[in-house]
DNA sequence: AAAGATCTACGAAATATTTCGTAGATAAAA
DNA sequence: TTTTATCTACGAAATATTTCGTAGATCTTT
């Protein structure tokens, strides 16, 4: 797989979360939800051709519906996580994911819930190294 | 601080831990340490240039020493990490610090070491947080 | 001093990414 | 049926990033 660009993977994001969406559904979103954010608006052209380009590089899917596309994420939300997290590691932190996940953690300010997800994590992990 | 692109990000890493450098020192580093992953080699020029955008945007100072200019990283390596960080955390992960930290830490195998500190940076948080 | 090496400055080519205008097809509305 | 709206395809402009060639200055070697 192929690496997404920064404008890319904001529309795998809403692909994951909208599921199938025409490119109208997903300009709409992105006009909408950004309005706050945004200066300016994304022209229709632009989200289109976006999509195209992505459908050429094989990170989403498409099929015909009546006379409009329907794109689908072909890229999984883990995999592309996962591949976008290595590479990020690689060149902000030269490798070392522990020094990411403490700056990470000393930077969030953490829920309780959030950090016995984390605590049952490593438990397992621990668990997983002592059976060796 | 701006956010630095990739290219300049590598050459920051290398003033972290060499100190000021010149353009010549840097450059070297750069196509002895990468000949085995680089297909080409980085031009003078090239390196030389970089610097002087990194100059101009303030993420680097220089003096002059002799002929030659040396310079060194104004980007704090901790803050520069912590902007990149959320810049990431936002683009890859849609805020959630937390998800990308287990991501993190369900990728890489920890050792016993960094699973210990990790524990200690939770406990010292539940220690903040128990004091409200 | 002349030749060669090395440095900076500068501009611009090369590449990657984002944005949009225009044209033509098709559907919907008048 | 004529007009209007909406869609895709395509090309190219706009912007960001990376790369390098050339010129002129300065230092080193012969």
């Amino acid at each position: 797989m192929q690496k997404p660009t920064e404008s890319e993977l904001t529309i795998l994001h809403l692909l994951w979360k909208m599921g199938p969406s025409t490119v109208r559904e997903i300009n709409d979103v992105l006009n909408e939800a950004d309005r706050a954010q945004r200066v300016t608006e994304v022209g229709y052209t632009t989200t289109l051709k976006l999509m195209q380009i992505m459908f050429e590089k094989g990170l989403v899917d498409r099929e015909e519906d009546g006379r409009t596309h329907r794109y689908r994420a072909l890229a999984g939300e883990q995999d592309t996580k996962k591949l976008l997290l290595q590479n990020f590691v690689e060149s902000a932190f030269k490798g070392s994911a522990m020094e990411l996940v403490l700056q990470a953690l000393g930077n969030h300010k953490a829920s309780e819930d959030e950090l016995e997800q984390i605590k049952a994590l490593i438990a397992s992990i621990e668990e997983e190294q002592s059976k060796k």
